[in-house]
RNA sequence: GGGCCUAUAGCUCAGUAGGUUAGAGCGCACCCCUGAUAAGGGUGAGGUGGCUGGUUCGACUCCAGCUAGGCCCA
């Protein structure tokens, strides 16, 4: 029976109500959400909305069109949504066209899969249809799965690299560059399969377990050589190889710099080798008697030069290399530019010839001489045995190596110089030019700058052209009578043409003479017939070109761009080839900005993997958390380094999440009956409390407006965070709920609470918009009707912070008063561990403090017991302490004696009162509550 | 092997132009509340600042090396 009275003075209190639920359930109500603003067209509300103001133009890198999304396309794309959101609601037009990369080896290799033995009998044109239909296929699933991220953007007006328009630029932009004479052709080995006669990308590599031979070949030495000048004998240097049927091509023999070289005179010759080797070679070669006459640098054996061993009448030079290894071999490398990337690199430096006897079917040219005709397998015997004739071959084994082969055919594969395109760093200073602009760019981190500098330094010229079918051809045309390749305007406008009425796979279906223009000659010879290159363009040339394709064609956009944020990989990618693109068009970077953010690694560092078994998938936290949780996780993380990412770590974020979520619909539940309008209180009417949050709250917006835009969002996240819990949830809030629930709803402080309450609601529901896009659209959504001038948040501008707000002098003084109540706090933990206490308003506070401190805390009279969450609050000078009183550390002169509250229990506020019983009516309530009681009747 | 980057409590982050016992929140432990309740409040315990040297009166902060990890090359 005495339970009655209580629950009848609860429905007078004023409890929080709301229909916003402490359970979020994302993954059932973002969806919800999502459809909503599809039906309302926010992004063209948006547009209109912005419509006129300046604009910022964040450039969407396109991410690959194969499979599902991962973590790592997911944080990019979510922090670039923030970033739109934001400048979004900050004042700017801030358009977002998402983009896809459509075309390149991968898909056409998926394809190809799916296509099994069938690959080989259809036709370019019919392949070319099949990959475009997987990489929409892609597209729409990616499509949908960023749009469940919440990224706003144009979804269904993307820019694809496959597109008519898109494919054109290509042609535009090599044009351009070929013009300025940037394009060059050249011969470069690749990996090519002599059994399906095709060229294959790094990815169509495995590596097989192979025999191979492995033999020592003396070539003569043919210069002077001043440390063996003296000797009368024949002179050889001794050279290893894996691969006679390379021989053909040698042109070189490669020694270390820096390694010791010997000569040593055996059986009537002399030979050289490295120093390091020369033990092991002896016994290998049978020569147990030597004599070593003389040691040398590698770098001393510079250009002498060496007879051909397979063909006396060229010579083969010997040049210094890095790569030299001296754990097997001779020390001397056998070097053919034509058949291997480190040969290659060398042939570069040392301006070398790359011959290539070798024909596509992997038969030996007449340039192999004796050897013409002869495939290459069968070539190494042949070669060996010639070797033997001449005394030329001093050992031969067989080894068992790794060795790349076919991932079709499964068959080794071999280095084969072909044609390639290329653009040039250097013929006319791109290099130069390039790094002049990147110095006029912002780069983000500041590191970011050092790493684009150091890249585009040291970079190689850029091979574009590849041996592929699903791509944008190389628009060259070459004569058939003069074999002279053809690029002019006309040629260049023509293709252009083509591309934007039928695409790129006009190319394919069409002869040359379709393509150019009716009568079109050959400018150098007058020829009428052509050939189509056969090449297309390599696809980082294609994402490259984007800035011209996108930003320069459509309206909404404008080029250069503000912005483009990228993972670090980029650097290398598509930050270059942007650069070099732009560079070579326009003489200037496309983008104002460039943002770089980490890789997403797991909780202990490591790089995402299968094997490892670390793999985070967002689609899975989406369906089991929600996006929000994921924009959460983005929004805490510094993604200037690598970012990690684990159920652990999913698990804190998801808490986090619940805290702001909580602290929002406690805000919400106290605003049911609030009318802004009429019931907002004026700042002279606050209590000094309420003030101090809103200096805390201006203070902290316009630090988190700073931090906004500098994209420093985990601080953004960490101090609102912070704020919730510490200077809301656990202190203005706690302190409020007697104040809001226990005082006339209508009462000046009850209204005065939530004045602040809706102003600090409203500022931060709109800064943490663009992190928790969806939480906050539905925290929007419970506001009062009135307050919603417009339909989402995501429409609303940034909150202003209100200068009149900030009061230093105030917030020294509460930090006095707020020190005070930590101390009071751990005297209450100390009488409650005794059990004097449970609930806070069971005590009474005494403080011992001094003269001045005294002064100061009587002039908040009962304020005092309100901020303290106590019955009572009394203040005595510090040196009437009682021995018993709490001494605090920190303070000096503080000391608080805690202690049952006198007086009795009000059954409506729990406070511990001496009035109550003082109304008659009343019996159980305290003077406070009593009055309360007799206004609402 | 080279270039760029990272390494502060179990987790996410602060901080210092080098200077008293390195901070916050979460998590954890314990307690309170049951009128934010699959909530809320309080107290407390957690750090050889990756490791090793060096510079300095003094280094988490500067330098070198090493280790671990990331991106990009070779």
């Amino acid at each position: 029976m005495s339970e009655q009275p209580k629950q009848d003075y609860k429905v007078t209190l004023n409890l929080p109500k709301t229909d916003f639920p402490m359970k979020a359930n994302l993954p059932q109500r973002e969806p919800e959400t999502l459809k909503r603003w599809q039906d309302m067209n926010i992004y063209d509300q948006i547009r209109k909305k912005t419509s006129g103001k300046p604009k910022f133009i964040l450039h969407d890198g396109p991410p690959y069109a194969n499979g599902n999304i991962h973590v790592g396309t997911a944080m990019n794309k979510i922090l670039k949504d923030i970033i739109v959101r934001y400048k979004t609601m900050s004042g700017f037009d801030s358009p977002f066209v998402p983009g896809w990369d459509c075309h390149g080896q991968p898909i056409e290799h998926n394809v190809e899969k799916q296509l099994g033995e069938r690959a080989k009998t259809i036709s370019q044109v019919e392949f070319r249809k099949l990959c475009r239909d997987y990489a929409l296929d892609f597209v729409n699933k990616q499509r949908e799965q960023f749009m469940r991220l919440g990224v706003v953007g144009d979804w269904f007006n993307p820019y694809l690299t496959l597109e008519h328009e898109y494919e054109a630029t290509n042609v535009k932009v090599f044009g351009e560059l070929y013009k300025r004479g940037l394009v060059y052709k050249r011969r470069k080995p690749i990996h090519w399969c002599i059994e399906d006669q095709t060229a294959l990308a790094e990815a169509e590599i495995e590596y097989r377990e192979e025999t191979s031979p492995s033999i020592y070949v003396k070539f003569p030495l043919k210069s002077e050589f001043e440390p063996i000048k003296d000797f009368n004998e024949p002179k050889f240097v001794v050279i290893w190889t894996t691969t006679p049927w390379t021989l053909p091509a040698n042109v070189a023999i490669a020694v270390h710099p820096d390694a010791w070289y010997v000569a040593v005179r055996a059986a009537g010759q002399i030979l050289i080798l490295a120093e390091a080797r020369l033990e092991e070679v002896a016994k290998e070669i049978g020569i147990s008697e030597y004599e070593i006459v003389a040691r040398f640098k590698g770098s001393n054996m510079e250009f002498l030069i060496c007879e051909h061993p397979l063909f006396a009448e060229k010579e083969s030079i010997v040049v210094l290399a890095d790569y030299v290894g001296l754990d097997t071999g001779t020390g001397a490398v056998h070097t053919a530019p034509g058949h291997g990337q480190e040969d290659y690199m060398t042939g570069l430096k040392y301006d070398l010839p790359a011959p290539m006897p070798v024909d596509a079917t992997g038969r030996f040219t007449k340039e192999a001489g004796q050897f013409a005709g002869m495939y290459i397998i069968d070539a190494n015997k042949a070669i060996i045995d010639y070797l033997k004739g001449k005394d030329l071959l001093p050992f031969s084994t067989e080894i068992t190596h790794a060795y790349p082969c076919c991932w079709r055919c499964k068959n080794p594969v071999i280095f084969r110089a072909t044609e390639q395109w290329f653009i040039s760093m250097d013929i006319n200073n791109l290099r130069g030019a390039a790094l002049d602009s990147i110095g006029k760019v912002n780069w983000i981190p500041d590191w970011s700058v050092r790493r684009i500098v150091g890249m585009v330094e040291a970079r190689p010229d850029w091979c574009i052209s590849r041996q592929r079918s699903w791509g944008v051809p190389i628009p060259v045309f070459y004569c058939a009578d003069c074999q002279d390749e053809v690029v002019t305007d006309e040629t260049i406008g023509a293709v252009i043409e083509l591309f934007k009425e039928k695409g790129a796979d006009a190319w394919f279906a069409m002869s040359a003479e379709e393509i150019l223009p009716n009568g079109f000659t050959c400018p150098k010879c007058g020829g009428k017939t052509f050939e189509k290159e056969t090449d297309i363009l390599d696809v980082w040339f294609e994402s490259g070109v984007s800035n011209e394709a996108v930003l320069k064609t459509r309206p909404e956009l404008s080029w250069p761009a503000d912005l483009y944020t990228e993972g670090s990989d980029q650097h290398r990618g598509w930050f270059q080839s942007s650069l070099m693109t732009s560079v070579g068009v326009h003489d200037m970077a496309p983008y104002k900005s460039v943002l770089t953010h980490g890789f997403v690694v797991d909780g202990e560092g490591r790089k995402m993997s299968k094997s490892l078994g670390n793999v985070v998938d967002p689609l899975d936290v989406i369906s089991k958390s929600g996006a929000d949780i994921l924009r959460l996780w983005v929004a805490s993380s510094d993604y200037t380094v690598d970012v990690a990412i684990s159920p652990d770590i999913l698990k804190h974020v998801g808490e986090a999440y619940r805290r702001i979520r909580n602290t929002f619909r406690f805000i919400l539940g106290n605003l049911y009956d609030f009318r802004p309008g009429v019931d907002s209180v004026d700042y002279d009417q606050l209590q000094e409390l309420d003030k101090w949050a809103l200096h805390e709250a201006t203070g902290l917006l316009k630090n988190i407006t700073e931090a906004y835009n500098d994209y420093r969002f985990h601080a953004v996240y960490h101090s609102v965070y912070s704020f919730f819990t510490n200077e809301l949830s656990s202190l203005y809030l706690d302190i409020l709920k007697d104040r809001l629930y226990a005082s006339a709803a209508d009462s000046v402080d009850r209204r005065a609470a939530q004045t602040v309450l809706f102003e600090i609601l409203v500022t931060f529901v709109k800064a943490l918009a663009p992190i928790l896009a969806f939480t906050c659209e539905e925290v929007w959504s419970n506001l009062p009707e009135e307050v919603r001038d417009v339909e989402s948040v995501h429409l609303s501008d940034w909150p202003v912070a209100n200068e009149k707000y900030l009061n230093p002098k105030l917030d020294a003084d509460w930090n006095k008063i707020l020190k005070v109540r930590a101390e009071v706090a751990k005297a209450l933990e100390i009488a409650r561990n005794e059990k004097k206490i449970g609930n806070s308003l069971e005590a009474q506070v005494e403080l011992y403090v001094s003269e001045q401190l005294q002064e100061f805390l009587g002039k908040y009279g009962d304020m005092l017991a309100q901020v303290m969450i106590v019955s009572s609050v009394k203040i005595y000078p510090y040196f009437e302490a009682p021995e018993s009183a709490y001494k605090s550390e920190l303070l000096q002169n503080l000391a608080i004696k805690v202690s049952p509250a006198p007086g009795a229990k009000c059954e409506r506020c729990w406070r511990f009162e001496e009035t109550v019983g003082g109304v008659p009516e009343h019996p159980g309530l305290c003077a406070r509550c009593a009055a309360v009681l007799e206004t609402r009747v």
